[in-house]
RNA sequence: GCGGGCGUGAUGGAAUGGUAGACAUAUCGGACUUAAAAUCCGAAGGGGGUGACCCCGUGUGGGUUCGAGUCCCACCGCCCGUACCA
């Protein structure tokens, strides 16, 4: 009988609903694991990618089922946000019909894959039971002091009179309209997420089962530092500009100030002197990403105030207004020292600023050249003896005296500063959970009744209410939704017409699939049982903004009193995966120089090398590209399983990387993950038909191989070392293939290598254990245990090197003490030969492992 | 620009500081077949040698160590993020 993936998986996907073994409650009897993938923005397809993270998530899913686990796998989709509002304006229908109908979809395709979801916990976040909780919060996050109103820069497209993403602005212009960007103040809601930064800080160093890599990305994007915030004299007698500098010891080589274009002092300077106005608004062209502004050409203009130089009697410093000084950090104004910070001593050779090295030994003045000397670019011990006599220039120890030093002095105050800065909520869009706030001619900013929740966003399309033909928010131009009674004194009053930013959205999902349908944001006896999240598994591009923005939520809900304490830290281990990447095929075109793309079904693979197949012309390939509609590039789930179930799709994503780092899709990858599960098919049906009292030979040998299998796959699916452990998989297939054992030790190895595989391929290992006469669904069957006198071997061979190079091997008792085994290794052939007769300089031995002779 | 990560045969990759290349793909050889496909068995990092063996080899250049793919430093390339893409 072939292995026919598409009957199997629909019997089985069907067998697991009627027994209902997905479902989730909770029940104290066993350990509780909720395990989480990152919800899916419902695009209308499922991709690779999809597949590959939520493969993930069911393997540990299922291995924990096995392991004994009560275990939660929810699903839902991540609904808000641009792309809804974008086929809106493109094909004219609504974003609420338009993101259903992909919800539908997906759904659709997500289903036969096989995972092991509690389907009834699904929600998408546009549905209005969600969003008017995630209202109910905003409202008690308000009470708690956890939000405010303040001014932000925002893109302003002045043709089409709208806000513009980032992703919206090309190269400094709409990508609608073409119209040169420019950057607008808005009053907008923000979250006070700064007020945590300490704590969010520190709080990484419980993560142990977070990646390194992640906590550390957070850490430096939350950017603590001790630094001085020093008061500059301006020699006008108009009071002082304040600078924040992590660097005071470098004081001595300052030669100018910088302040950032939209400081007060560049606001004021604006309206009376036209030539700073100019490049006032040339900065105001510019993107707001920290990317753009970071990469533009450091520009700046001489104001010609001055301010007094802080350290040196008599002299002064001029004050440049700088289109890289950021408003938002420290205090809108730094000062610059060239000698010892690259942009400044590009700005300073650009402007013809002084340049003086602030470290030196008296008679051993260092010139500053090309390069500015940085710590790490500096090998020369500087020492400052201006500053009381503090030490090395560059320690920190040396930074802090001289930050004290300065603050002794009454020259300045020490602070501690984060780059973190606060969380701006608001969207000027429709397609977004509406903020439930009402301004009141008379009562002012008032929040909405909770009684009154949820405020649902307009779905009417009469008066053309939500029209995206029309730039702007729809939300503005409705004739009625904005006009409510003010929740206060009743009078006629407007809402916030601006909805949240969709990050709100996915900052506590989590906790809300522990009661999906609670009339409160959360029901704290269910979220007290299932939180934390045990593994949460997803893209490496959200190790900063998701994560943290959920660490500060969950922090929030507990201080709100809708999580418990011990969920202020709500990802217990995550995992980021990597992505699945295709080969690109493509020509340029010789009259146009253009690039021509193939897909994968136009093309022959030969030798390495491709063939478009309608004229045999060889075509280059680019290997491990992102999958891209436009570089025809993309696979689609869909078609693998239909061609060769979800087993093997499942199967191949992870079997042919290490699932943190990128895995290249490839036809001939699925072809053999298709052709191995056949084979591991073809054996169970051999062995079923095989006598069930027939003796054999190597029935040990079998089961050694299978203890040691099993010891393996355990190791390797609790470390994520998957696809590690699926070779062992393959070999152990292979062993049982080749093995003559008898009828019970093979049916036992065919049916442990079903369990182990089960979490991978869960479908045929059902199919296997059922052939077999297993008991029950091999979904509720315990997981193997490694028998440990199985994996103990009398004998081991340890290689023998000369010098570190291996030059020979020998085999030994496994107990044989170190002295024997340094005996014995300086017996054998290799050491005889190397040594000539004399004697070893040393020998070093470690049990188990090696032997090294130094000769 | 800044922060983080990655780099190993033709290819994807394996390897608690301890035999580099497990396992798989592609390739080649063999069995089976009239033949092909499927299936099964086997070879295989590069170079040299009849052979036992020898030399080289984990992006590049240094360093630590008895021993480095692994740890440290610098550089090159690619990827992720950079606060309104999700």
């Amino acid at each position: 009988m072939p292995y026919t993936p598409s009957q199997i998986e629909a019997r089985w996907q069907a067998a697991w609903q009627e027994a209902d073994v997905f479902k989730a409650a909770r029940d104290t009897s066993k350990p509780k694991y909720y395990v989480l993938e990152m919800f899916p923005y419902p695009s209308g397809r499922i991709h690779m990618g999809h597949v590959r993270n939520y493969t993930l998530g069911d393997v540990v899913a299922r291995f924990k089922m096995a392991t004994g686990h009560n275990v939660l796998h929810p699903m839902g989709f991540d609904a808000f946000g641009m792309p809804a509002e974008n086929a809106a304006m493109a094909s004219g229908g609504h974003p609420k019909d338009w993101t259903y109908a992909n919800i539908d979809e997906m759904v659709a395709q997500m289903k036969p894959l096989g995972n092991s979801i509690d389907w009834d916990r699904m929600f998408a976040t546009c549905d209005e039971d969600y969003y008017g909780q995630q209202q109910a919060l905003f409202l008690d996050f308000l009470e708690a002091g956890f939000v405010y109103r303040k001014n932000a820069m925002v893109n302003w497209d002045p043709v089409d009179m709208t806000v513009l993403a980032n992703e919206q602005v090309i190269d400094g212009k709409g990508w609608r309209s073409g119209a040169e960007v420019e950057r607008r103040e808005l009053t907008q809601w923000f979250f006070k997420i700064s007020d945590m930064a300490d704590e969010l800080l520190s709080a990484l160093n419980s993560l142990d089962d977070w990646p390194a890599k992640v906590r550390l990305m957070q850490e430096n994007w939350i950017g603590k530092s001790r630094g001085i915030n020093i008061p500059f004299i301006r020699t006008d007698g108009a009071g002082t500009i304040a600078c924040y500098s992590t660097r005071p010891d470098t004081m001595r080589g300052a030669s100018f100030i910088a302040i950032s274009p939209d400081h007060p002092i560049s606001k004021a300077l604006e309206a009376e002197r036209p030539d700073l106005a100019d490049f006032i608004a040339e900065c105001r062209r510019m993107d707001t990403t920290e990317a753009a502004m970071e990469k533009a050409e450091k520009k700046g203009v001489d104001t010609g105030l001055t301010v007094q130089h802080p350290v040196i009697d008599g002299a002064t410093l001029p004050v440049w207004i700088g289109n890289f000084v950021l408003m938002d950090y420290g205090t809108g104004a730094v000062f610059g020292c060239p000698a010892h910070d690259q942009r400044d001593l590009d700005f300073a050779r650009k402007y013809d600023l002084p340049v003086q090295n602030a470290f030196y030994m008296p008679g051993d003045q260092t010139e500053v050249q090309n390069d500015a000397l940085v710590p790490a670019k500096t090998e020369t011990v500087h020492y400052i003896d201006h500053f009381a006599g503090v030490g090395e220039a560059t320690s920190q120890e040396g930074i802090d005296a001289t930050i004290d030093w300065f603050e002794a002095q009454g020259k300045g105050t020490a602070e501690v500063k984060f780059r973190l800065r606060d969380w701006g909520l608001s969207r000027q869009r429709y397609w977004g959970c509406p903020i439930p706030i009402v301004y009141c001619d008379s009562c002012g900013v008032v929040p909405e009744k909770k009684e009154n929740l949820p405020v649902t966003l307009p779905y009417d399309s009469g008066n053309a209410a939500i029209d995206f033909s029309v730039p702007g928010n729809p939300l503005e131009r409705h004739p009625t939704w904005r006009d409510v009674p003010c929740p206060a004194c009743g009078q006629p009053a407007r809402r916030e017409t601006d909805t949240m930013d969709t990050f709100v959205d996915s900052s506590w999902y989590y906790a809300r699939f522990t009661a999906p349908k609670a009339d409160t944001p959360t029901d704290r006896a269910e979220a007290d049982y299932w939180m934390n999240v045990d593994q949460y598994i997803g893209g490496i591009e959200h190790a900063i903004l998701h994560l943290l923005y959920s660490r500060f939520f969950a922090r929030a809900m507990v201080a709100t009193g809708h999580l418990p304490e011990g969920a202020a830290e709500p990802f217990d281990a995550l995992f980021t995966q990597g992505m699945v990447t295709h080969a690109i095929f493509k020509t340029d075109d010789p009259q146009t120089g253009r690039p021509v793309y193939y897909y994968p079904e136009q093309i022959n693979l030969k030798d390495n090398k491709a063939f478009f197949k309608e004229d045999g012309r060889e075509v280059q390939i680019i290997p491990s590209a992102k999958m891209s509609k436009s570089k025809n590039n993309v696979v689609d789930p869909l078609n693998i399983i239909r061609d060769y179930g979800a087993d093997t799709a499942r199967w191949f994503v992870l079997s042919d990387s290490p699932p943190e780092r990128d895995v290249e899709w490839t036809a001939s990858g699925a072809e053999a993950a298709f052709k191995h599960l056949s084979r591991v098919w073809n054996i169970c049906d051999r062995i079923g038909a095989m006598n069930p009292y027939a003796e054999g030979t190597g029935d040990q040998d079998l089961l050694r191989a299978m203890h040691a299998c099993i010891d393996d796959v355990t190791k390797g699916v609790e470390s994520f070392g998957f696809n590690a452990a699926i070779a062992k998989l393959y070999a152990f297939t292979a062993t049982l293939q080749k093995s003559k054992a008898g009828h019970k030790a093979q049916r036992e190895a065919v049916m442990t290598l079903a369990q182990l595989m089960a979490p991978m391929t869960p479908h045929l290992a059902e199919d296997i254990w059922a052939h077999q006469g297993g008991e029950g669904l091999i979904v509720n069957a315990p997981w193997p245990v490694a028998d440990e006198a199985m994996l103990v071997s009398d004998t081991v061979t340890l290689p023998i090197q000369i010098n570190g190079k291996r030059r020979g091997e020998l085999t030994v008792p496994a107990d044989m003490d170190k002295a024997d085994v340094e005996a014995a290794a300086l017996a054998s052939d290799p050491v005889q030969k190397a040594l000539e007769g004399g004697q070893p300089k040393k020998v070093i031995v470690v049990p188990g492992r090696i032997v090294n002779v130094v000769v």
